[in-house]
DNA sequence: ATGCGCCAAGTTTTT
DNA sequence: CTTGGCGCAT
């Protein structure tokens, strides 16, 4: 019983120790809240309560992930359901999908199908939009939902004009949306809002169900997840909520900080703990930290100590440019490196946005620094993992309009826009879905003979794909493959300019498909891989177990710690965000921003600003952010930092730095920068990508590996050959796509796992 | 039906 | 400076 409890201090205990009636934790930057959290749950087993009863609610499945963990390892195979709100939500809605309109094998639209269904709902619902655009209407629309705004409630009082039109919108999404079974993310949760709202039965059951419920992140909830947060609470109001108002960053998305400012009035009886002491951060961090926050007025009061040791002034830097910037922080981190006082890994740098991270991948790659960018250039949201998800998501849900649109001409089979258009007008006017008009195509008066005839050929295709449906992910997709040539259609559109391969995307997805096979051999259904696949995000797939710098924007950096942290563009205009300067809300929400990113350093911190930087390619001068006068120069160090041309070439960089980067899969890569002149953008626009999947490999690569590879050698070989790779044994070679330094070949090793390599660099033997 | 070229716009984005 | 969307021309 000790083991859980000891090592924490009396505010953590309390918290730890707390069983029943309602918690909140305000926890600080630093100060162990993750710690408190997972031993509170054990804590609660340990009580006799059935872990079936306790669910934790996180934001991304990183977090989740890392909590399952470390209950894991305290209470091993307990089944304490762990996961974002999201994934909750989807879950009870396959379940009481009925309920609120749908079938439970609806389907869940990502951001970019939402996209795609709001534009043709936006020409559906004949609105001009000339003073508007599909993308703000689609904010209209999201910031309703998240506020429980349903489409009737808008049409009631809609105030600007953007909202007039978002307002005669979003009904016709909202039935285009429930004609193709499906549902959106924020949909998720408005249906479980409803759900429990309006049928008292079911909350009943389900307030029984989830008896003790843990939320973190607590501060960027909204409107929706807290109805239904307090919906599962009201008979058993074991609610324990986590969270830092000052860290609170995504109101521009809808979350509601009143959701914790006011959830002392909400549940009279809570109790209310105050984790302030941080052991993250030295005291100087900390009080460059608190001196900016405390210029915020609506917040709640903590005050931040620490009891590490003092440590280094945190540096406040001026530059003359960007480029300078760049290149004296990666050399920084350089000398650091070859002085042996930290690694690369120790090191981030964070920007406002992700348009300024150029200049860094720049100088750091001349320093052959590895490092990882984390952005959203998304591996599923690549074209031909799209089509094919299309094709998978279509089997799955034949209603799956967007889908269907996506991928009833690719590859191309001679459907046109207009046959399209027209197919379209007909489902609208009956609404029907858009498969179940393409089967009566040749009944549409409007539509030719000769595009019904190659509409009716997609339909034979589709029935076709369907009788697989039941397979293994992997069977299905390898049948898709075969039966729509779509390697054929790539390798026919290959574009010679870019270097990323599709090819090589494509075999991953069936890596991908392979793999959830081998993890789900009994309930591996494709509507399960297709709910996980839209579930995940770039940032859950940051890797740590690489020593590489990390390069992120400052919203990516909550929830994580570096020893060594820059933030660079501390300007006007940039932080605050010229955009996010209307209101005394905004800029206080961009001051978060900063206290957030201040907050991840654990012993060294530099701020930096340029004097002149280049926005949208013209050079402009800039006034440093005036949150940088709130901050106390007592515990700064102000550098006048002058750019020297010269310096950078003066200095004698190894080639490679011997970090010890052992990871043959990461090499796979390697040749797609390692060719590139050091001038192309187009190099490093393809940034690392991380395991954009479950349990996928990460396919990264890093400037060490892009200055150590040798040009690639290709060997011959060829589809059914033996082959014996150095890491994974022997196998049988199942394909090989692409050519020269490109071509990959698809293994299938003799344990059963199939895997993709760049033959150039995966050293194969053949076997006899 | 596809491909090229011009024009306009350009924060952050847990799911 | 980039990127993406749309329109026109083949």
């Amino acid at each position: 019983m000790d083991d859980i409890l000891s090592g924490l201090t009396a505010a953590q205990r309390e918290a730890v120790e707390h069983v029943n009636g309602p918690l909140l934790m305000l926890a600080g930057p630093g100060s162990g809240k993750t710690r408190v959290v997972t031993h509170r749950i054990v804590n609660l087993l340990r009580h006799g309560i059935p872990p079936w009863q306790i669910v934790a609610l996180t934001f991304t499945n990183k977090a989740a992930d890392e909590m399952r963990m470390r209950v894991q390892s305290l209470a091993p195979d307990q089944p304490v359901w762990m996961g974002t709100f999201h994934r909750f939500c989807a879950r009870l809605l396959r379940r009481y999908a009925p309920q609120v309109g749908l079938s439970e094998n609806y389907s869940i639209y990502d951001a970019a199908d939402s996209r795609q269904a709001i534009k043709r709902a936006c020409e559906a619902a004949h609105v001009s939009m000339s003073h508007t655009s599909p993308d703000q209407v689609a904010n209209v629309i999201s910031r309703a939902k998240n506020r429980l705004i349903t489409a009737e409630m808008m049409a009631e009082n809609p105030v600007r004009h953007n909202e007039q039109v978002a307002a005669r919108v979003y009904p016709v999404y909202q039935r285009q949306l429930m004609t193709a079974n499906a549902v959106d993310f924020d949909d998720l949760l408005l249906h479980v809002a409803t759900l429990l709202r309006d049928n008292e039965e079911i909350r009943a059951e389900l307030d029984a169900r989830y008896r003790y419920i843990l939320v973190d992140e607590y501060q960027d909830t909204n409107l929706a997840q807290y109805a239904i947060v307090r919906a599962l609470s009201i008979d058993y109001p074991n609610l324990s909520v986590t969270g830092d108002p000052d860290q609170s960053i995504y109101g521009w998305r809808g979350a509601d900080l009143n959701n914790i400012l006011d959830f002392e009035h909400d549940y009279p009886s809570v109790k209310t703990v105050r984790l302030e002491q941080n052991y993250r951060s030295t005291p100087n961090i900390l009080r460059v930290a608190d001196q900016l926050i405390r210029h915020n007025r609506r917040r709640k009061h903590k005050q931040l100590f620490t009891e590490n040791p003092e440590g280094e002034p945190v540096d406040l830097k001026c530059y003359t440019d960007s480029a300078g910037e760049a290149d004296d922080i990666a050399d920084q981190i350089a000398t650091a490196v070859m002085n042996g006082e930290c690694q690369p890994r120790d090191c981030a740098i964070f920007c406002r946005m992700n348009a300024l991270t150029r200049s860094l991948e720049h100088a750091l790659r001349r320093r052959s620094l590895p490092y990882q960018i984390v952005n959203g250039t998304e591996f599923y949201q690549r074209k031909e993992i799209k089509d094919l998800l299309a094709y998978l998501h279509l089997i799955n849900n034949p209603s799956h309009d967007v889908a269907l649109q996506r991928i009833i001409n690719v590859p191309p089979r001679g459907i046109g826009a207009k046959t399209i258009e027209r197919l379209r007008q007909a489902a609208d006017e009956e609404n029907i879905s858009l498969l179940e008009a393409s089967r009566k195509a040749g009944l549409i008066a409007s539509i030719p003979k000769r595009s019904a005839a190659k509409v009716a050929a997609f339909v034979a295709l589709y029935d076709a794909l369907c009788v697989k449906a039941t397979a293994t992910v992997e069977d299905l997709v390898l049948y898709l493959l075969e039966e729509t040539q779509y390697r054929e259609y790539l390798q026919r559109t290959a574009d010679e300019e870019q270097d990323n391969s599709p090819l090589a995307n494509v075999d991953e997805l069936v890596t991908a498909a392979v793999e959830f096979d081998r993890q789900h051999p009994e309930d591996g259904s494709l509507e399960e891989f297709l709910e996980l696949i839209a579930l995940v995000s770039s940032t859950d797939d940051w890797e740590d177990n690489n020593d590489r710098v990390t390069v992120m924007t400052l919203h990516a950096s909550k929830g994580l710690e570096f020893p060594r942290v820059f933030i660079i563009g501390v300007e006007d205009d940039l932080l605050p965000h010229a955009r996010s300067k209307e209101s005394e809300d905004q800029i206080e929400e961009e001051r978060r921003l900063l206290f957030v990113g201040i907050t991840r350093a654990q012993q060294r911190l530099q701020l930096s600003y340029c004097q002149c930087r280049t926005v949208h390619g013209e050079f402009r001068p800039v006034i440093p952010s005036p949150f940088l006068m709130e901050l106390p120069r007592e515990d700064m160090r102000q550098i006048e930092a002058t750019r020297d041309d010269d310096y950078f070439e003066d200095q004698d960089y190894p080639e490679s730095w011997d970090l010890g980067v052992d990871d043959d899969l990461v090499q796979e890569d390697a040749d797609d920068l390692c060719q590139l002149d050091d001038e192309d953008r187009a190099a490093i626009a393809m940034p690392s990508r991380q395991r954009p999947l479950p349990a996928l490999p990460p396919m990264v690569k890093t400037a060490a590996q892009m200055a150590a590879s040798p040009q690639p050698v290709t060997a011959n070989f060829t589809a059914g050959m033996a082959v014996l790779h150095p890491r994974y044994g022997e196998g049988t070679i199942v394909s090989i796509t692409g050519r020269g330094a490109k071509s990959m070949a698809t293994i299938r090793f003799d344990d059963g796992k199939t895997k993709s390599f760049r033959v150039a660099f995966a050293d194969l033997q053949p076997l006899e």
